[in-house]
DNA sequence: TTTAGTGCAAAGGCTTTGCACACCG
DNA sequence: CGGTGTGCAAAGCCTTTGCACTAAA
């Protein structure tokens, strides 16, 4: 996944949120974790941050975090034990399997099939707004590992 | 969905667990919530059997639900919004739609295409373990209410 | 100059933990 | 009796909130 920085800012700027220093460095850390394609819990990239900046408070990371979700640039992964991570979003349209021992993230194409959720608003009247699809497993690594400590 | 407190306290038992008394308070109560088809969050749950032994811990009714929803006797419902509650399960197999404002959950057959999974674990060497779908959206009553305060 | 944005610290909610006692088997 | 299970209260974790101050536009 490859996003620059000043894209994400953007995406405060059509909001009419304004270009500001926390928000710079947001974006260009995140722009960096994007490249790497590393995921993150939002105290970790508070942590990270303190040492560009050791004023920022971590309040503004979630504030800021909390608006790039809603406007679909990260995605929060939750994992089978009840957490979550954050990751900056690949495709248009995608879902997760992740590793239930590593929490190894892996973006998936499957989808439910065309029509499922156009019949299920017929059928229960509801006004289907989204949907998620988590798959949990074992990565290759993972299920060495378990095999060996079992 | 109707099951017995007996067939609860059964779980249980199978597990080795004993026979106590904040346990079959508990099984009691889910039996009727089941029949009711009432979802619930752990404090009302605990709240409601305060009622009937007020020295009964929160912690406790926290351990048995973990236990339970181990055992698949009832289901974690997470909500669009992050937070959750629990049911006791329908049929062997199912997902959920949820009602994004006023929480209501309605149980699904819907499901991923047959083979999908087979097919995921093969090209990602994954051991696939579970998977769960939520689909979110305004239920016909909230549809209504939402359009009148807009 | 105006008001969104921020840092800080405190409060919140929900859940887990530690421990001595109770009680099931 | 022996060890699981429990109640209680405290601590944890992550997140949100309130407020005076800073700085963007």
């Amino acid at each position: 996944v490859t996003i620059s920085a000043h894209s994400i800012l953007d995406t405060f700027e059509a909001l009419g949120l304004r270009n500001t220093r926390p928000r710079r460095l947001i974006a260009q850390r995140l722009a960096e974790l994007a490249a790497r394609g590393e995921d993150f819990a939002t105290d970790e990239l508070w942590q990270e941050l303190l040492r560009v900046d050791p004023q920022l408070g971590r309040a503004t990371v979630f504030r800021s975090v909390d608006v790039l979700v809603e406007q679909g640039v990260l995605d929060r992964v939750p994992f089978a034990d009840g957490t979550h991570r954050y990751r900056v979003c690949g495709g248009p349209h995608h879902h997760h399997l992740t590793c239930t021992r590593c929490h190894q993230i892996v973006e998936l194409a499957l989808c439910l099939p065309e029509g499922e959720l156009s019949a299920l608003a017929s059928q229960t009247g509801f006004d289907i707004e989204g949907h998620a699809i988590e798959v949990f497993g074992r990565c290759p690594a993972c299920r060495t590992a378990g095999a060996a400590s079992s």
